[in-house]
This record gives C-alpha cells, sequence and structure tokens, in this order.
RNA sequence: AGAGCCGGCCAGACAGUCGCUGUGCCUUUAGGCAUGGAGGAAAGUCCGGGCUUCACAGGGCAGGGUGCCAGGUAACGCCUGGGGGGUUGCGGCGGAAGCUGCAAUUUACGGAAAGUGCCACAGAAAACACACCGCCGAUGGCCCGUCAGGGCACAGGCAAGGGUGAAAAGGUGCGGUAAGAGCGCACCGCGUGUCUGGCAACAGGCAUGGCAGGGCAAACCCCACCUGAAGCAAGGCCAAAUAGGGAUGCCAUGACGCGGCCCGCGUUGCAUCCGGGUAGGCUGCUAGAGGCGGCUGGCGACAGCCGUCCCAGAUGAAUGACUGUCCACGACAAAACCCGGCUUAUCGGCCGGCUCUCACU
C-alpha cells in the first residue's frame, strides 16, 4: 500500500502556534533520549525540537531529526490521531542509530 | 623505487526497496513519468565587495582601520613580483674588526634630532650619561736625597682594562700619551651631500663629517592614506479573524448621561467604502566579478577573446532510511541573499613539478 508510509507537508507542524498548542497541553512521555508531546487532532501530524542545546553542530542535529522523521513515518498509519512534538534530549547526541531508533520505537509503542 | 617540499584534484563504490524536495511534462487536485538536489572547508564570522533600506550641500573634528615599493582586482587587512632587515647552515676574502657568495627560514617593515611615558633585577652609572675596582699622577702639593733622581696618592687627569646587564657614547689595528681618548691615521661601520642605475622601494660610486646617537610606537602619540549606518528577521507585495480608527449614507430626528429647561457636548444602532496593520502567504531566491575547454598577452597574480554547459534553493526548515555485495572499512563537518579572501578542523587516496638518495641500462 503505497501512499500509507509517506510523511508529506501536510503531516506536519508547520507554525509556532501548532506547536505552542501541542506543548500547552502539557500531555508527554519520555525517556532518556526523548520527550514526545501530543494534544488531539484531526490527522496524525510531527514536529520536532531538536536545539542548539542537544548538540552545537548541525550534523549531529541532523542526524537525529532524520531518524525522528523515518521512525515516525513507519509508525504513523498505527498511531491515535494526534498532533506529535518530539523532543530530544542532550544524551541523544551521542547514541547510535539504533539506539534512537529503539528509543523512539518504545515510546510509540506507549502512545497506541 | 624511496624520502622531503610545493601545487592541483577526489571525499567509499554499486544495486534494489521505501521516503522528502525544486523544475518540466502528462493527467487532474490526487498522483504518475523524467530530471536536479550540501562543502572543500558549506564552519569561525576575522576582513573586502555586490544587493537593500535609512541618512547625506560642502568642509572639518572625533571614532575605527591600514602602514617598504610596484602591480593584480569590483574591493581588501588578500594575491603576485620586487626591495630591505633578522636567524641558521655551508663556503670565500682579511692579521683583526668586518665584508661577502649560495641555500633554507623569517619579517605589522612609516616616524624615536615634535612631545609625554615606561625600561624589573643586576650595576658606580640606564640618558643634559657615569666613575666602584682600576690606570696615571706629566702639572701643582707633600716627603726623602748633596746632585742625578726616587717616593706618597692630596689636588687633579683618564675612560683603555675588570665587573653588571638585553643594552654602557661605534669596531679593529697602528701612532700618540703621564695614563688615555677620533687626539691623529688606515680599514670597516654610521651620518650628510652629490652622481649613476631603477617607475619605485632601494642599490652602487665619489666627496665629506671624527661621529650626530640607547630601546619600546602590537605605549600614548605624530604623519600619510582609507572610512556614513544597519543588515535578507535587509527590503517589497497580498492580506483573514478579532478589536480599534476615519469618511459617507440610513432609521427614529431617536435613546442614555451632564442640566431646572433650551442650546450644546459626550456615548450608543445598521450598511457601504477607505487607510494602517497582526496571524498567515507570496516575493527577494539564485545565470553568477559563474563552471569547463582552448587561444593570445604577461616572470607572475591576472586579463582579453572564442566555444560550450546550466550545476541545491529548503523555510518548525528537503538532500534521507533500510537491505545486500565489494574494498584501501570511509575523516572533518552540512547550505539559509550571493560572491572574493583569511583562519581553523580533516581518515585516506590520485596526478604533476622540484630537490636529494639508491638501483639499472
Amino acid at each position: 500500500m503505497p501512499g500509507t508510509r509517506g510523511l508529506p507537508k501536510s503531516a506536519r507542524l508547520r507554525s509556532g502556534a501548532e506547536f505552542r498548542h501541542v506543548f500547552d497541553q502539557r500531555q508527554s512521555c519520555g525517556n532518556a533520549l526523548f520527550r514526545i508531546h501530543y494534544a488531539p487532532s484531526s490527522t496524525v501530524r510531527l514536529g520536532m525540537a531538536v536545539s542548539r542545546r542537544v548538540s552545537p553542530k548541525a550534523v549531529v542535529r541532523n542526524r537525529i531529526r532524520r531518524q525522528i522523521r523515518e521512525s515516525f513515518r513507519l509508525v504513523a498509519p498505527d498511531l491515535a490521531t494526534r498532533d506529535y512534538v518530539v523532543l530530544a534530549r542532550p544524551p541523544a547526541a551521542s547514541a547510535s542509530r539504533t539506539e534512537l531508533r529503539d528509543a523512539l520505537n518504545q515510546l510509540w509503542q506507549r502512545l497506541t
């Protein structure tokens, strides 16, 4: 079923207001590497927050972002229709690819 | 073949599957097909431009920057070529001081006879130079001696030697002298003048002065030259919802408040239009001091001409994920308006040039 595992623009949070809305719900869960905030919505959407505080190097931040995107893309159809904001925490900067994936999958599992 | 230096280039490769994003086309509002999609430093933001808005008659000051000369460039604090100085090594000349050839390396390299300031420790003295040890004591003084002469080191002379220091009024040698001193002379160094060569920095020759004067200007400062400010979150355009502003019209010619009443003033309804402007969107946004190849000019940086190519354009922010195979097992690190430099980070590999060593013909 092609298309069901895509990640078009409509499936992403696009503005500061949308991010603020999710954070203001104060609903979240997390582990050592990530924290996921969520809020009710009509569709499943993703937002990412990987700040300079996680790592000053753009390369490292990009690597984390891409793992989040890919991980979300694969599980999105199984998730409840909500807006999610994945917040990276500083230890994520030194984690390996598989560690990042495992940590994310663990959190998605809890949210389904 | 190996080592060193310099310059240029590459930055795991290939295949499959699933994604993201720019453009074009087809179908249609969701897709399909084709094609493009991080760097040599994209980085640090240290300089220089373009572009944009604001400011601006002209001149000056302050502030900031640059600092041997010439050239290159849009411009530069960059680059190229040249000059001077320093350091090191190997030589040459000379009795020495010193001079000089080659190679490597280094240099913020205008001014210290405009002024101010600083120069620890050591040392007698650190700048109108000085006199601790020392040398002399010719001259004057004292003493001894019949004379010849000798002694003392009081006045005084000296700055050669010792010692201190990063640095002590140029160095070497000869003469000279009581001892000494550019006091005299030769050579070297330095200053001044002049001539020659060079666009110039500067170099060389000749003459001349016995010799001016410590260092620090990446201390203040002086001189010459340059310099308006802020940055794409610049700037331009479109523009909801809500609140508020302005204009016009309409209705009762109303209602409420101030007031004893009239006039008056304030508040209040509906519709249309206008301008400002927030969220948001569009633009700026990538064809350019552009890449590649060739020819010509130039020692070179670079320039001119011709041909050819189009080579990221995101915006809560794409350029990725997974699997397999192979190898020299993959570093530093990712655009955010665009260029030119500088600086810093970096696993490896390829190509060219020069020098040295070894081997072979």
